[in-house]
DNA sequence: CCACATGATTGCGT
DNA sequence: ACGCAATCATGTGG
């Protein structure tokens, strides 16, 4: 008689369903410390309950036989039903625990918004544009760049995809298996629906905890891309030498009040081939650094000066002209150092 | 490699 | 929303 409950021992680590401990059997098992044991590959675990199983398949097959056999099986079969309900009982409630799946949310709508999850190539290369547009706001520039930085996130978006297909895959390989185990012994002793159910259950989250530090780390990946890839200082390029001259152009022809309207900058903002956040930023340097040297712009000034002094000449046919470094503009008697403290700078 | 030029960002005031 | 001032990070010429 002794032999049963050393069978019982062969089967207990997969088929204790009903209690609570079964996930920490699985660590165990692999003979890994508590909360380590569960970043452990998957695939160990699974190789190592695949080896137990195979192993004692034909010793188990026949003491199942016997055990089925046995004329007292009917009456353990019932002393474990009871023990069962007892359990069942008491572990219910306990088990009872919401998953704060909140952060998982977030973690997949990230994951969409960068285009890393969702559908395949077509949305999410769209996707990926829209986001890189929408942050980097950088309309007509060269998209050489950005070729880049899409090529590394699909080399991202491949990793994820690659990892969590692994992850399903193991997850449904080893959920099949302990769902075949639990109706083969469920002939033995007593096993509910609902708790191979919960079991799948508990499977599932386990394996979700492990995608969703998958899902972490990639999010991190994307931020540090992104941060590397969109962060417009880093990739900072000097305007060619005619935007500047547009700029420049326009800057000290309206000395007097170097602050163009939304019009105008719109208007500079096309002529240069730049945004016209570009365009604000660029006045706000060059007024500032104007103001903060007159001195070391005073030759540039007169540069410009003297060209728009020629533009203006030859429009109007001959006017009083040739004063180069002089004169042309609104009235504000400008030559670099009178710029005035207009109307804002002061 | 260094110093300076330059486009972009940030913090603050209005 | 906008501009100023300070600052960052890169570009560029020597």
């Amino acid at each position: 008689m002794d032999d049963q409950p050393r069978l019982m021992h062969a089967h207990a680590a997969v088929g204790m369903s009903g209690h609570p401990g079964l996930s920490q059997h699985i660590p165990d098992n692999t003979g890994a410390t508590d909360g380590d044991g569960r970043k452990q590959d998957i695939g160990d675990i699974l190789q190592q309950i695949m080896t137990i199983t195979d192993q004692s398949l034909d010793e188990a097959q026949a003491r199942k036989h016997a055990l089925n056999c046995h004329r007292m099986k009917p009456a353990l079969f019932n002393v474990l039903c009871d023990v069962k309900e007892k359990t069942v009982l008491s572990i219910r409630g306990a088990q009872e625990e919401e998953s704060p799946d909140a952060q998982l949310m977030r973690l997949d709508n990230m994951l969409l918004a960068e285009g890393v999850s969702g559908p395949e190539k077509g949305g999410g290369s769209a996707a990926a544009a829209a986001a890189a547009a929408a942050s980097a706001g950088v309309g007509a520039d060269n998209s050489t760049e950005h070729s880049d930085y899409r090529a590394k996130l699909t080399q991202i978006r491949q990793i994820y995809h690659t990892e969590l297909e692994k992850y399903e895959q193991a997850c449904n390989e080893f959920t099949t298996h302990v769902m075949n185990l639990l109706r083969e012994q469920s002939r033995t002793r007593p096993i509910s629906p609902k708790e191979i159910e919960r079991m799948v259950n508990i499977i599932h989250r386990k394996f979700s905890s492990i995608q969703m530090q998958l899902k972490q780390s990639t999010c991190e990946a994307v931020m540090i891309l992104r941060s590397r890839f969109l962060d417009a200082r880093r990739k900072r390029r000097n305007f060619n030498k005619q935007a500047t001259e547009i700029l420049n152009e326009y800057f000290y022809s309206h000395l007097s009040n170097p602050y163009p309207s939304e019009e105008a900058k719109e208007e500079l903002a096309k002529k240069c081939s730049i945004t016209m956040s570009q365009v604000s930023n660029w006045f706000g340097n060059k007024r500032i650094r104007y103001k903060k040297n007159i001195g070391k712009f005073q030759e540039e000034a007169n540069i410009y000066a003297a060209r728009t002094a020629v533009s203006a000449a030859s429009v109007s046919a001959h006017g009083s002209q040739t004063n180069s470094p002089s004169t042309p503009n609104s009235a504000g008697g400008y030559p670099s150092p009178c710029y005035q403290p207009d109307r804002r700078i002061q």
